[in-house]
DNA sequence: ATTAATATCAGTAACAGTTCCTATTATTGA
DNA sequence: TCAATAATAGGAACTGTTACTGATATTAAT
């Protein structure tokens, strides 16, 4: 039985206004502005929490620590080779994929993550100045 | 300027005779046979080194360590929410979503990764039994 | 073949990110 | 209002990985 909590609540909320896709560590000192009190473990756990119960999303770069989106919505990501950022694609979920996979593997698809990489545009800037 | 190293080698060697996309622990039991006193620290160099040389590839999964895949071409993986496996998937390179993707995106994107996900053969078989 | 330069090594300490533990506090249903 | 218990703060512990150090192996030039 879950229990509402203040801080969760919180935690839902900074995750909502935001879309930078921000870490554990940012999420945390954004909450510790109200609850400065609070630890980065609560953090972990509710992210965590929050996470198998569909309502936000873990975002696994291979690079650095995980990410957080709180549109839970299936939707593709962008990392940037340049400064690390994470951002949406606007690209509509390619269910497709899952069928051509399923033609070739023996098991049972679920889904699947897309991470396109690349440069950002603010990097891109950056690099042609 | 690199030199050849028999460790090196034989990593090498480990990953292009295997399938099972091992992870950095696993390569090392299997090179410590060769080489009984092989450390991790050189196994993880070693990897690291390869994978940017492009000649082995890295697979962050999310869940649990990274695994190694001996087949530097690009390719699809399945991961298995039942036992952590990670398998290949025979799907040819879907270059047009990078196109697609482009068109959504104000960067510049060189390139995406497929994960796809969901109950391998095995656990498929265990499941229903 | 010997040597000098240096990349790689083994061993281990340090590190980052995350999870776990415990006593205390907050929430909830009765 | 109170009892049951989920969630908390704080910090220790853990996992996976990287960095450091003195010793060793490889390489290219003699």
């Amino acid at each position: 039985m879950i229990k509402y909590s203040r801080q969760r609540e919180s935690i839902k909320q900074c995750l909502a206004g935001r879309y930078d896709h921000p870490t554990a560590e940012t999420v945390y000192l954004s909450i510790k502005e109200e609850f400065p009190n609070i630890s980065l473990g609560t953090v972990y756990r509710n992210l965590s929490l929050l996470s198998d119960l569909g309502e936000i999303q873990k975002i696994t770069t291979g690079v650095g620590p995980d990410r957080f989106d709180g549109n839970p919505a299936p939707h593709y990501h962008f990392l940037c080779k340049g400064c690390g950022c994470v951002m949406d694609i606007k690209l509509d979920n390619q269910h497709d994929l899952n069928e051509k996979a399923s033609n070739a593997f023996p098991g049972e698809i679920e889904g699947h993550r897309i991470q396109f990489y690349g440069t950002c545009p603010d990097c891109k800037i950056k690099i042609a100045t």
